[in-house]
RNA sequence: GAGGCGCUAGCUCAGUCGGUAGAGCAACUGCCUUUUAAGCAGUGGGUCCAGGGUUCGAUUCCCUGGCGCCUCACCA
């Protein structure tokens, strides 16, 4: 079935109006038919933008060369023959200077029918005012676009900001608005993606290359989580959006790409908190002959690296803790954690022990007692939040992961790490399991445990067949980009570095 | 999934011990030729989230529901 707009959505749209649209419309159409403009039109073009202007202020205040700019009135300031506008543009804002005498008279009325929330073009020489404020004195004024629904009006002085746009709901719900009106807001995601270029121009510099994998798949992997469903009207097939890019990725390493990384949404049909958010966006990189070791040291240098560039620090702070990004890292195995932070001595512990243990403090493994799953469990309950500054918790009991190589000094554990900061998991990678009849026998012992753990994946035969072809020995690495985006720039929810973070509709 | 809190004008918020409501900003009308949270005077603007109950009367009290935020649980 297609989707049909709505019959409803024009009546519920002219419901909408309200007396203060109204009043705007009512200008557009004397901007029409008194003055003979058209307030939407099509190009203009800006000599500058904000910031160039006041950069260049010597230069062009020397020359008094005309300068032109475009942007959003964020502000309107008038006192009857003269009067101040701020404009917003992708450099800042810019204050105009407007009076009758610099500007014609046709220009002077559309002048009296421009509102905060209005993008015009400006014309002028640059100068500063009485109290030393760079601004463009306008000699010609363009009306680029009428704007109908007011903005929340948020004012500041002294970096004090009044009757900001606070509510939550409508921020997330009404981002474009949300992105205009409150201050922060831009320079965040800015951040988000200077994170995401520099973490991809460290890996292409590393002759990395950047693909792109399914994300509509026949059978999902990768990762223990519930997929969201979808359906293939043509091919008459379930399919799954992916939870994890890793099982292509892999498939393209065995294809002899043997450094690729993706960056790109995984869907997890899970709860909604601060921390999660249903599509999120991960990054996944596999080096061929590379083992979990190369892959912790290439996530400090990600993470370092981008955090300098970013913050032009190693520590930031984050909820009222400061973290301290400076290299190395520590790396502490699991087992020695749990030592360290709980008191436990796990392998001298019975099953039984551990199994009151895990009890005792309200933990269960879905489906029945395993030990190692015990195990990380109790890591998860007594351990994770103690995790601060950045620490690499290494060697994760075998049953945590079918796509892990034990360790060979001892097979009990793996080749495995995960990255904590501020008691949340940021990183995760291997040395990826590449021994066929191992491969297989581990992903069909998970595949049987989905009677009893409903997020366990099913069988790939396809993926398995891949690993026959043969793998290279191959080290992975998961980061979740949306949480190092939060604690590199300090936003404790993960909507608020989601443009459009998912949300029940009204 | 559980608990707490919230939802009143375009925005930010007061308020009504139950008698259908107010401020600031925004809007509108005046005044004002260097302002910057501009200022001064005046005007208009509300399904008080929705539904039900109690009541002569509910925006207010009670119940149910919706949406959001926070905390917890869940979460490779």
């Amino acid at each position: 079935m297609r989707p049909i707009l709505k019959t409803g959505n024009r009546a519920h749209a002219m419901e909408d109006i309200n007396s203060l649209i109204k009043i705007r419309i009512d200008k557009i159409n004397e901007i029409r038919e008194v003055l003979k403009i058209n307030p939407y039109p099509y190009t203009y073009n800006a000599s500058h933008i904000s910031s160039e202007i006041i950069d260049d202020y010597e230069k062009l205040f020397a020359s008094q060369e005309t300068v032109s700019l475009a942007g959003r009135v964020m502000a309107v300031r008038d006192m009857g023959k003269a009067a101040f506008l701020s404009i917003l543009d992708r450099g800042g804002r810019m204050q105009i200077y407007i009076s009758n005498k610099n500007l014609n008279e046709q220009d002077y009325k559309l002048f009296e029918k421009i509102d905060m929330g209005d993008i015009i073009g400006a014309r002028g020489v640059v100068k500063k005012t009485k109290v030393g404020e760079i601004t463009v004195f306008a000699s010609e004024l363009t009306m680029l676009t009428k704007s109908i629904r007011p903005l929340p009006v948020v004012k500041e002085k002294d970096g004090v900001t009044f009757d900001l746009f606070s509510d939550k709901e409508l921020r997330y719900r009404n981002r474009p608005v949300d992105l205009i009106v409150t201050p922060g807001v831009k320079e965040t995601f800015q951040k988000r993606l200077m994170i995401i270029k520099n973490i991809k121009g460290i890996l292409d510099g590393k002759n990395f290359l950047e693909v792109e994998t399914p994300i509509l798949q026949p059978i999902y992997g990768g990762a223990a989580a519930s997929p969201f469903t979808t359906h293939h009207n043509a091919l008459d097939i379930q399919l799954f959006m992916r939870i994890s890019p890793e099982p292509y990725l892999k498939r393209l390493i065995v294809g002899g790409f043997d450094r690729v990384y993706e960056m790109g949404k995984c869907f997890r049909n899970e709860g909604i908190d601060r921390t999660h958010n249903p599509e999120f966006t991960i990054l996944e990189i596999y080096q061929a002959y590379a083992d979990y070791e190369v892959m912790m040291n290439l996530t400090e240098e990600l993470i370092t690296d981008t955090c300098m560039k970013v913050n032009g620090s190693l520590e930031t702070e984050f909820s009222g803790k400061k973290i301290d990004f400076k290299k190395p890292w520590q790396r502490l195995k699991m087992a020695d954690a749990l030592k360290e932070f709980a008191g436990m001595d796990i392998e001298s512990m019975s099953d039984d022990e551990i199994e009151k243990k895990l009890k005792s403090h309200g933990g269960e493994v879905k489906g029945g007692y395993v030990r190692g799953l015990a195990i990380d469990s109790l890591f998860k309950i007594l351990v994770e939040e103690k995790l601060i500054q950045p620490v690499f918790i290494t060697h994760h009991p075998v049953e945590t992961t079918p796509l892990c190589k034990p360790d060979f000094s001892d097979e009990r554990y793996l080749q495995r790490f995960e990255l904590f900061i501020n008691g949340t998991e940021f990183a995760n990678g291997y040395s990826e399991s590449n021994d066929p009849l191992f491969q297989r026998k581990t992903l069909y012992e998970q595949s049987l445990r989905r009677d009893i753990d409903d997020e366990a994946p099913p069988m790939d035969e396809n993926f398995i067949q891949a690993i026959e072809t043969g793998m290279p020995p191959t080290g992975g690495l998961g980061i979740g980009i949306d949480r190092l985006v939060m604690i590199l720039t300090g936003e404790v929810s993960i909507r608020d570095v989601l443009f459009f973070p998912t949300m029940k509709p009204e």
